[in-house]
DNA sequence: CTGAAAGCGCTTACAG
DNA sequence: CTGAAAGCGCTTACAG
C-alpha cells in the first residue's frame, strides 16, 4: 500500500497540492466547493497526514515527553504513576498530541541527556517535569534548551512555589486533624527523601497544623521504600520518643512501618498514608490514606503544557481536593 | 537558538551535505579525514539530527506504540503493565527508539482507531499487541494497514499459539505442584475472562496438570476486577462444590477471594496467585504467588519487534521460568 | 572519495 | 480563490 498524498488527492481533483492542503486543514484560501471535493477525496482514497512530513514543514513534533525517575523496581508498585499518566494521556490523546515515555531510574543525570536529545532532535513539544527537587537544575536546563515545560504540581510562573497546585498544606490539615480528633497528641511523621520539594512542604505542613493543635511531633526521613520506613520506625520505637501515631509519606511505607510496629509488637500505634492505593486497603491492619486524585493532577499538568505550547492563558481549573478513606489504622488514643 | 543543520557544518567545513551525512552515519563514501573533521564540528556545534527530517526521509518514525486497554482504573493496580512497560522501554532506549503509549479503556474499537491512525500517519513503525483474545481481530487488521507487530507472549510466525512464550504450562505445574504437595486434592481456578487466549490457556494447563494427578478441579471465570472475584469465590462457597485451594489468575483477585473466604468464616483454604506483587507480599494473609518477572518478558518483546524491523532472525533467548514465592496461604489440606 | 541534485510529504508566503 | 515554488532537514542514488 502506497502511502496516498496530498499530490495524489491534487492530482485527482486536477487542483493544486496548495489548495488540497488548505483544505485539509480547514484554512481560508479555498473555495468551499473544493474543500469538499477534497474532503471527499481524502476520505475516499483514505488519507492521513504523514506526520513526520507535517512535523519537519511545522517544526511541530505533536508529542510531549515524560521522563519518570524513580527507581523501575518502585515504579511498578506505586499506582500513583500509572494514575498520573492515564490522565495525561486522557488530554493529550483528546489533543491528538502523543505521549513519550521515558523510564531512566535513578542514576543522577540520565533524565538530563534525554532532555538533551529530545530538544536537540525536536522529538517533543514540551515535557512534564515530576518530583521537583530543592535547588532542582531542570527548569533551567530546560529553558536554556529552549524546551517548554511544566512543573507537576507547580503553576508555571510559580517555580518558587508560593503557588503550589498539590496543595500539600490542606492536606496535611486533612491527616492531623484527623490524628487529633482522634486524641493523639504525640505523632511522628515519615517523611520520603527531603531533596523533594513537596517532601519538604509536606513536613513543614505537618509541623504547622500540629503547632496550631499543640501536638509534639517527630520527623524520620526515609525514602519511599520499605526497607528505610521499616528501619526509621524500628529506630524511633527504641529511641525512647513517644508517640502514638505515625503518618507515612506513602503507602509502601505505610505498610513497612506497620510490619516494624507488629514485630516490635506495638499494635496499638494509629496510621494514616499520604497516598492510597490497594495496598493500603488490603494490607493488615487496612490503613487510612488520603485519596489524591493522580489522574486529575495529570490532567491539569498535561493542560497546563498544552495552553503554554499554544501561548493561551490559564484557564485550568482549581485543584481537586483530596479525600481522607479512613480505616483500621485510625485507632484512637489510648487512653494516657 | 536556531537549529543546527548538517548544512551548517557542511557550510563551515566547505564540503558537501552528502559528505557530511555520509560520515556522520557511519556510511562508506568518506575520506577518514573529512569523516573526523566532520564529527569534531558537529560536536563542537552541539548538532543533533532533525528528528522528523531523518523520519521523512527514510521514512521510519523510530518509535513503537502500545495500546493499553484494560480499564484506566485496574491499571493503576496491577503492577504487572508497569514492570511490562519498564522492560519494553529499556530495550527501546538502548536501540534509540521511543515508546508512544496509548491507554484507551475497555470501549471495543478504540484501539483499533489508534492503530489505524498511528499507521496512516506513520507514526510508529510497529506495535507490541497485548492481551490476545480468542478470534481476536489485531492481527488480521495490523497486516491489513502493513504496520509490523509482536503479539506480546507469542512467537512471530505462531499467532496460531503453537509455541507460547509465557508458558502458561509450565506456570500450572509450578501451581498444581505445589498445591498437591500441600496435600489438596479439590482446587478450584477463579481465571480471568475466557476470551483472553491466554486464560485459556491457563485453564487447559491447570485442568491437565490436575488431572496427571487425580486432582478435582472446578473453573470460575472473572474479570480480574476485586468484585467479580469475591462474587465467584461467594458462589461457590454457598454452591455445596468442596474444595480446599484456589488458584486465582492475577494478584487482585486473590486478595478479594481471601476477604470472601474470611467473610464466610473459611479461613483455612489455601490460595495461590498466578501474579505476584506487594498485594500479595503484605495482604493478610500474605499470598504465595508467582513470580514470572514481567519486565523480561518486556524486554523479549522489544527485542523481537525491533528484529522484525530490521529484517533480522529471532535469536531471541529462552524466556526466563517463573519462581514460586511461598507465603502464608501455602496451607496443608486439613486431614480428611 | 566528493559534489550537485532530487526526493521524502507536507506548509506557506508569493504572485496571479 | 488558485497555482507555481520554495522550504523544513535530512538521505541517497547519480555523475564526476
Amino acid at each position: 500500500m502506497a502511502r496516498v498524498t496530498i499530490a495524489d488527492i491534487a492530482a485527482r481533483l486536477g487542483v493544486s497540492k496548495a489548495s488540497v492542503s488548505y483544505a485539509l486543514n480547514g484554512q481560508a484560501g479555498v473555495s468551499e466547493a473544493t474543500r469538499q471535493k477534497v474532503v471527499a477525496m481524502a476520505a475516499e482514497l483514505g488519507w492521513h497526514p504523514s506526520f513526520s512530513a507535517r512535523a519537519l514543514s511545522r517544526s511541530r513534533a505533536d508529542a510531549i515527553g515524560m521522563v519518570l525517575r524513580r527507581d523501575p523496581a518502585l515504579l511498578g508498585t506505586e499506582p500513583y504513576y500509572m494514575r498520573l499518566l492515564e490522565g495525561v494521556e486522557d488530554v493529550l490523546s483528546d489533543a491528538g498530541q502523543s505521549l513519550l515515555l521515558r523510564m531512566v531510574g535513578t542514576t543522577p543525570g540520565r533524565d538530563i541527556a534525554v532532555y538533551e536529545r529530545w530538544a536537540g532532535e525536536g522529538r517533543v513539544d514540551g515535557v512534564i517535569v515530576l518530583d521537583r527537587a530543592i535547588d532542582d537544575p531542570r527548569p533551567a536546563l530546560l529553558a536554556k534548551l529552549g524546551l517548554p515545560f511544566v512543573l507537576h504540581g507547580v503553576l508555571p510562573g510559580n517555580e518558587s512555589g508560593a503557588e503550589r497546585i498539590e496543595d500539600q498544606h490542606r492536606d496535611a490539615q486533612l491527616l492531623v486533624e484527623h490524628l487529633f480528633e482522634l486524641g493523639h497528641r504525640r505523632i511522628a511523621h515519615i517523611t520520603g527523601p527531603l531533596a523533594l520539594a513537596h517532601e519538604v512542604d509536606r513536613r513543614n505542613a505537618v509541623r504547622q497544623e500540629c503547632a496550631v493543635r499543640d501536638i509534639a511531633v517527630e520527623f524520620a526521613e526515609a525514602d519511599y521504600t520499605f526497607d528505610t520506613a521499616y528501619a526509621r520506625v524500628t529506630e524511633l520505637l527504641g529511641s525512647g520518643i513517644r508517640f502514638t501515631a505515625l503518618i507515612f509519606s506513602n503507602d509502601v511505607m505505610a505498610v513497612a512501618g506497620l510490619r516494624a510496629l507488629a514485630d516490635a509488637g506495638a499494635r496499638d500505634i494509629a496510621a494514616v498514608s499520604w497516598d492510597d492505593s490497594m495496598l493500603c486497603q488490603f494490607s493488615y491492619p487496612t490503613v487510612t490514606a488520603l485519596e489524591r486524585y493522580p489522574d486529575r493532577a495529570g490532567r491539569r499538568s498535561a493542560t497546563m503544557l498544552l495552553e503554554l505550547l499554544d501561548g493561551r492563558s490559564w484557564n485550568t481549573a482549581a485543584p481537586s481536593p483530596s479525600t481522607l478513606v479512613v480505616r483500621e489504622t485510625s485507632r484512637a488514643a489510648a487512653s494516657p
